[in-house]
DNA sequence: TAAGATACTGAACGAAAGTTCAGTAAACGG
DNA sequence: CCGTTTACTGAACTTTCGTTCAGTATCTTA
């Protein structure tokens, strides 16, 4: 590889590494080009040299952080043998990676704006990929007895929701991450066993 | 009171009404004055007439949703007798009330982006009232012997997550209210009971 | 080393959005 | 019934922001 190819791909990973920051931070709308010109001295020409346009930046993180992400939990999954262990697993994953989720944060800007049909789309296809990944988690302790039978599809959506809301939190109060996993585990062994004393109502 | 004075407060409640349902399904900045004169049929100027700016206006809606919600919940609370009875009914207003808040949709847009302190203020005090509240209610469980003793701080940010990632996914995928209802019943018992068969790990 | 490709700059453009303001019409009060 | 206040209009202004593009410098390659 050339030295301007070399030179070229690390700009572009700089830039991409940014915008992710930014857009994590502070949402799709009010991260500015000039924002991101900004954190990388990088030219608003070069921006547009390296990437189609915002939404494609946008766009183009949400597809290396889903590819990313899933590597990352197919390495780490094996390892996991309990169900219950496999959710703390989860929870720490996300903890680790999805703290800086571009989608958690901007997505809802997406949803109700004026936005081309493949954007919605390609957002809707991920929240429901998301949702069947939580589904097969919940379903696979079910199978093993370790959960109680139930609807896994539902609970898919409950499981979706507190990972959303936590990492929200998590965000915004700028915790470190030892807080944060701190708080994550926490909301794991609730969702395994409960907050009631007795439970089997 | 006048007729003018009236219609005036009329006015403004229209024009009030209209930007909440707006910020909740668009988010703050996606929700242009432009889209707000169009939902009411009132002019620009007129909402500046009665609002001071955007931001005015939105803080205004904070200001008014928690009023209202906290009243609710007074009037409802003696109702429940025990802990769990408590929870569902909290999660029960939550899906009824909140599934408007203009609060959840549009807070993090505020937070890193480049606001007066005040705003800033004011959001870190809700949302510490929020986590206030969660945190009395689990504690009042953990009293009555309902629930096990536990750290009710860290737990209320755990239900705080639950709430807010709910909150969002209900929204987003316009489901009615009766799916909301049943998603929300469904975690409020995975929050009681756990997933877990054999809970006490 | 010279021609061409590649990486990058920054000023300029146009659209969008928040805000202002001169003007208007209706209601109030004396 | 007339002057004053109040409610409201909508065009114009200003700022912000995404995007473009003509130009420049650096590297590649033949």
């Amino acid at each position: 590889m050339n030295k301007k190819q070399l030179q070229s791909e690390q700009t572009r990973k700089r830039i991409a590494e940014a915008a992710r920051h930014l857009f994590v931070q502070k949402g799709y709308k009010a991260t500015s080009i000039e924002d991101i010109t900004a954190a990388t001295g990088s030219s608003k020409g070069n921006i547009y040299y390296h990437f189609k346009s915002k939404e494609g930046l946008f766009l183009y993180l949400l597809d290396e952080w889903d590819r990313d992400w899933f590597d990352k939990w197919r390495d780490k999954q094996h390892l996991y043998g309990s169900a219950a262990e496999k959710m703390h697993g989860f929870a720490e994953l996300l903890v680790i990676e999805d703290l800086n989720h571009p989608l958690t944060q901007a997505a809802d800007e997406f949803f109700g704006g004026e936005f081309e049909s493949d954007i919605i789309e390609k957002l809707s296809v991920m929240t429901a990929d998301h949702l069947r990944f939580n589904q097969e988690l919940i379903q696979s302790g079910m199978d093993s007895g370790e959960f109680r039978a139930g609807d896994a599809k539902q609970l898919a959506i409950v499981l979706e929701g507190l990972v959303i809301g936590l990492s929200r939190l998590s965000r915004r109060s700028n915790s470190n991450i030892d807080e944060a996993l701190s708080t994550y585990r926490l909301a794991v062994d609730v969702l395994l066993n409960g907050l009631a004393k007795a439970p089997h109502t």
